[in-house]
DNA sequence: GCACGCCCGGTAAGCGCTTTCCCGATTACG
DNA sequence: CGTAATCGGGAAAGCGCTTACCGGGCGTGC
């Protein structure tokens, strides 16, 4: 690996000169030594050692964002949105993908820190665990307390910048619409019961079966991955509890289209006799099989401002900024009134 | 930012021994010592700069990965199987999207360089650009020269181990399944010329007409990007010049759901009036409306072995390996015969 | 009881780069 | 023409860490 000496030897300068040729540094160089330089660097193949730079320049660049998974469509969105933002500020981002372990999000702060990331990106939910969100907490307080800069989307539990999705909103216009369309038993394919995203869409539901006289007994709500999987899964163990359900709702699209697939498979009609709405409005949400009614999210924007709040410069008087973001109800051909006999 | 020095100052050592303790070196160290450096690490909340590490140490350990972008699900499937066998290693990826674009492609393969990378993987379809390749092929090999490893998938034209799919070989199953069901004029929905991958796979697909006594007219292929809009903007297009079309083949899934939405959109019935057959099986492919007929690639299984050959220790004879991947035909909903009438 | 070796810990030399400080040679100025 | 200001370039001090290498205190064997 040729190194910046061995560029400026061949050129016959010193490693001073030759690093500011090479970085363009604000100190005049003449145009001859410039030319040798830079026609040494190219016969040396030469790229200057990006970690000898970060320890030498000290000041950190790259910026880190910590998903459940990035091949998931929802984190996909997400990232897609912080990415555009990143490369137009020239930054490296890296991904880091927890497959909704706790203790891997947390190996990722550390291991970001240590890479030294001007800021940590936190998205997806959170976690119902006390202890892993003191903990969680206290290593960005850490991270923050050496100027560090943190952003998380759709949690609300932490220090730093916030993009918040309305969850709860979002739940209950699922409700309202179910209800509203007549719906009595309406069943749900809901996510991992410890994350924070999977309580607040609930509780929107709940508000609504309240507002139209209703409740969800524990038997309407099956927990599951939030994955196709999952909702298939879900879906099973509500049919088999609930026969006569006329209504699904899914807390995500992912779950939502788990349920159309096994509702397909058990020849039901979808939304003849069952409708099926999902939540966050992924880009395939549009093309499944039927079209799936949702609630959207914009997701690739509430990338694009997490990234922003965390690359801009530290805030003059240091508040961590919140910004909400709403949720609006997409009807498509998955729901639509109960069967006329229910 | 605390530092190995600040820990063993406070710990009362040399930073030499908390060096050692730190990172579980062979050498032995007394008990007492032991407890004292990590209970500073514990109060200082000392993360090592990785940058300085990665420099003392000098030996590589993160691997790279240029993708055309993570949110495709094509990549996204790549992406999850190369993480997998990455984390089983202990090795960090960095993920870098191209956007399609060659020349960011070229700056990556620096950046990762720069990054002291022990690894690059290139994932996704190659150029049909002689001046482009070359000066890619020139980097990678370079790149190798200072010990690098380079992994490729789906392409051929580089040095380095090459994970490859059957491009030609699915082209031809589509052709053969369609031409086979009867269908005379069929269109093609196909990507980007300048891709490879469109032209591997249009190849086989001409090789089946060819069998079957027919051929492509110019007019019965549209290029457009390999992507859901591309899919939708190419049907339509070819739906003006071949009014008479029975059956698409979409060079890949996601252009095959664009073709699908337009179809729809225009109340054509799939597979009725028109089949419509994808590429890649995607993991939605079953999910949408109709469920897609397409060529199953087993994209995370391929992300899987590049890195495993990527990571490999240097190859006993330094002879780049390269692994051939079957396609095979998955019927779904959206073929079959042409109409009666036709 | 003394030489030898073994342990455990510290000292210091880098890893590859940036950047401050300094110095000799121009140039501008009085 | 002397001096000061200016300009282009180099020497060297780190950035935070790892890892030879070295050295003092033991325990052993004779």
């Amino acid at each position: 690996m040729a190194t910046l000496a061995d560029v400026a030897r061949r050129a016959g300068v010193s490693p001073a000169t030759a690093s500011r040729i090479i970085n363009g540094s604000p100190k005049p160089v003449t145009d001859a030594l410039r030319e040798r330089v830079l026609a040494a660097v190219e016969e040396l193949q030469y790229v200057p050692n990006a970690h000898a730079q970060q320890l030498a320049r000290n000041h950190r660049s790259a910026v880190g964002v910590i998903v459940h998974d990035v091949s998931d469509p929802y984190f996909a969105e997400i990232t897609r949105g912080l990415q555009r933002v990143a490369t137009e500020h020239g930054r490296l981002v890296i991904i880091c993908n927890t497959y909704r372990d706790p203790d891997r999000e947390l190996e990722y702060v550390e291991l970001l820190r240590a890479n030294q990331a001007a800021a940590i990106i936190l998205a997806g939910s959170g976690y119902h665990d006390e202890q892993f969100t003191h903990t969680l907490d206290a290593k960005l307080r850490v991270y923050q307390a050496t100027g560090g800069h943190v952003a998380v989307i759709g949690r609300h539990e932490h220090t730093g910048h916030a993009v918040i999705p309305a969850n709860e909103a979002g739940g209950h216009l699922v409700g309202a619409e179910l209800f509203g369309l007549g719906h009595t038993r309406v069943g749900v394919v809901a996510g991992p019961r410890h994350l924070t995203t999977t309580t607040d869409r609930l509780a929107g539901l709940r508000r609504a079966a309240r507002e139209h006289g209703q409740k969800f007994g524990a038997r309407q709500i099956v927990y599951a991955d939030f994955e196709r999987a999952g909702g298939a899964a879900a879906t099973a163990a509500l049919l088999d509890a609930q026969p006569q359900l006329t209504a699904i709702a899914a807390l995500n699209d992912s779950m939502a289209i788990g349920a159309l697939a096994l509702l397909r498979e058990r020849g039901i009609d979808v939304p003849g006799q069952i409708s099926v709405v999902g939540f966050d409005d992924m880009p395939i949400a549009a093309d499944v099989m039927p079209a799936l009614t949702t609630i959207r999210l914009p997701l690739a924007d509430m990338g694009a401002r997490a990234m922003t709040l965390a690359l801009q410069p530290p805030e003059p008087l240091n508040t961590p900024q919140i910004e909400h973001v709403e949720a609006v109800l997409v009807r498509r051909g998955s729901s639509g009134p109960p069967p006329s006999g229910a």
